[in-house]
DNA sequence: TTGCAAAACGCAACAATGTTGCAATAAATG
DNA sequence: CATTTATTGCAACATTGTTGCGTTTTGCAA
């Protein structure tokens, strides 16, 4: 793990996820790579690029955890986890709106590691439809 | 589904989450009213009492799926869903902040039908420890 | 190039969580 | 107290995620 690989499955995988507008689940990316490498590798391949942050997870409203490109985070910083989600309920489609930051202001005994705002409900797209 | 029945496994799994300081999961519900009732039909409880706005239906940062009762929230009207879950990296509970209220502002393009906002980090009695 | 250590993989088996169908049971109402 | 139907239990299945281990592949260096 000291000296990460750049493998066949890893780049299908990353390569996915960089060409999708929206955050993909496991069972999603694995249908995608399908031929390429084994379903584990798949789970395996995502916590990698995780922990070398080039991935977002993110988890969904219903739960399911996607994973997406993060634009605004490169390698040599840890990812900002202070942006908005928006899951929209027709379409299940996740996006990232990083440009709309948080800002929440707790009493002073609450430690405040990570904000995850996910808001649900109709895209963009789906409200033409 | 019309008449909703008062049936000891529901008053089992309400009165566990009422009981609760925080959130629990469905596992977390089984174990305590076990011997009562089968473990499907804790899984069929809870979505009845979800329906019915009896109980808040909460979906933690590692996606695990949690069951709160909601003191702000009674049974004439839908429950809101524009406040605050505080989620404990160290003791792994969840409690609703109800009192800290959710605004945000996104494009006209976008319909919002509700909120989720969760914060983790270490809460005031790991704070102690 | 070629050899080597370690990272990564495939496969199989397991584990946890959630779902469905259906016959049996029990709660509310008159 | 009888009837209706909401609810339950059980069994079987589905999905998602994990672990162990022997084999393959990658990156680096001789």
């Amino acid at each position: 793990m000291s000296n990460p690989r750049n493998t066949k499955a890893k780049q299908a995988v990353l390569n996915e996820i960089a060409n999708s507008s929206f955050a993909l689940s496991q069972p999603e990316l694995f249908e995608r790579v399908k031929g390429t490498c084994d379903r584990v590798t798949v789970y395996r391949v995502l916590d990698r690029l995780v922990t070398e942050n080039k991935i977002h997870k993110i988890v969904n409203i219903d739960g399911t955890i996607n994973y997406a490109h993060c634009a605004s985070c490169d390698e040599s910083h840890t990812h900002a986890h202070d942006h908005l989600h928006f899951s929209c309920v027709k379409c299940k489609k996740i996006e990232c709106l990083e440009e709309q930051l948080i800002h929440v202001k707790l009493p002073d005994t609450y430690q405040i590691k990570e904000l995850f705002l996910t808001i649900s409900g109709i895209c963009p797209s789906c409200s033409l439809s």
